[in-house]
DNA sequence: CGTTTTTGACCCGCGC
DNA sequence: GCGCGGGTCAAAAACG
């Protein structure tokens, strides 16, 4: 089948594509994705009754079309309709790949109820009930964007974080989105520091949602707590926590997000750690205080160039133990 | 009170 | 069969 050449590698390729700067290598590695495509089945899950899908891949036009096509329902930026901000939409705007999966092994992801049943509160189910095993990695329908640092934010849909995992061989942390717009909603998001060029960020849409675009957040509680200043991301990044032994329990500080997920030893005031803060404020101005997604969340500042180990991760390399824990 | 984030633990796919 | 690595769960804490 065509969709044979979909996998991961189409995942990589666009982020180390990223590293030679060239935009249009994504571009036309797109393309050439879409031309993997056409004679793909359009049978997604979700074909009637929902209110919002993925962009037809199936049905192609033009490659910005499809670009375009693909970013909108995750990039809708706030901007008057007729007003052709085309110059900063471009700048925010995702270069992006999908990866598809063969029609027989998506009707194996997980059905809404199942899902559910997976989350359903207590401990944890018999291995029996967890239909999780049908699933086959990497074979889920994706798109993965990458976007600049400031695509981030751009992006409408309300995303609850409900995991960070670091991620072998790369100095920064995934962290797992999920839409928490709607309760049933499979919507799933990762965001990854691209390793190739950490001033981008690769992005993977996984499932649909179900329901139609957010025009507001339900409640901003426990959203904002990037809010204060970070006027301590050294202490917190200097932190010794164990990771074994029993956690601290959260001597959080609103810093701690940056500085938790960053790859990088402390921020000092002349790393760009305080400038992205900046820019995630004007950001906030721009999306009308909709933070749906803090950047400092995903990989923290490492322009400087420094990779050190993540304060949490005793090495990434350790993994017996780094891969239990996240 | 409802929501989010954090984070250790758990589960499972996959490669060897 | 085993171990690694990635994805998810869920309790605790924070926030408005």
């Amino acid at each position: 089948m065509i969709m044979d050449d979909w996998d991961l590698h189409a995942v990589v390729r666009g982020c180390n594509a990223s590293s030679t700067t060239d935009p249009l290598s994504l571009v036309n590695d797109y393309w050439d994705s879409l031309s993997g495509f056409t004679g793909g089945g359009g049978d997604d899950i979700n074909n009637d009754g929902l209110f919002f899908r993925f962009p037809d891949l199936w049905e192609t036009q033009t490659a910005i079309e499809d670009l375009e096509a693909l970013c909108k329902p995750f990039f809708q930026i706030n901007e008057p309709p007729n007003q052709g901000n085309q110059g900063e939409t471009n700048k925010a705007s995702p270069l992006l790949q999908t990866v598809a999966v063969p029609p027989a092994v998506q009707q194996r992801r997980p059905s809404q109820e199942q899902q559910q049943q997976r989350q359903r509160p207590h401990i944890r189910k018999p291995i029996s009930q967890i239909p999780r095993s049908k699933r086959k990695k990497n074979q889920q329908k994706k798109v993965v964007c990458q976007v600049p640092a400031d695509g981030l934010s751009s992006d409408m849909w309300a995303w609850r974080k409900y995991g960070q995992k670091p991620i072998k061989g790369s100095p920064y942390p995934r962290g797992y989105y999920r839409c928490s717009s709607s309760k049933g909603c499979l919507a799933r998001k990762q965001v990854e520091r691209c390793r190739s060029d950490p001033s981008m960020f690769v992005i993977t849409y996984t499932a649909e949602h179900n329901h139609p675009l957010p025009t507001h957040r339900n409640s901003l509680a426990g959203s904002t707590r990037h809010k204060l200043p970070p006027q301590h991301p050294i202490s917190q990044g200097d932190a010794p926590v164990p990771t074994t032994t029993t956690p601290p329990k959260r001597p959080l500080s609103p810093s701690v997000t940056a500085a938790g997920l960053s790859p990088v030893t402390p921020m000092s005031s002349n790393s760009i750690g305080p400038d992205e803060e900046v820019e995630e404020e004007e950001e906030d101005l721009l999306m009308g205080e909709d933070v749906f997604m803090d950047l400092q969340d995903i990989g923290g500042f490492d322009n400087d160039q420094h990779f050190p180990v993540h304060p949490h991760w005793p090495s990434i390399n350790n993994t017996a133990t780094a891969a239990g824990g996240s």
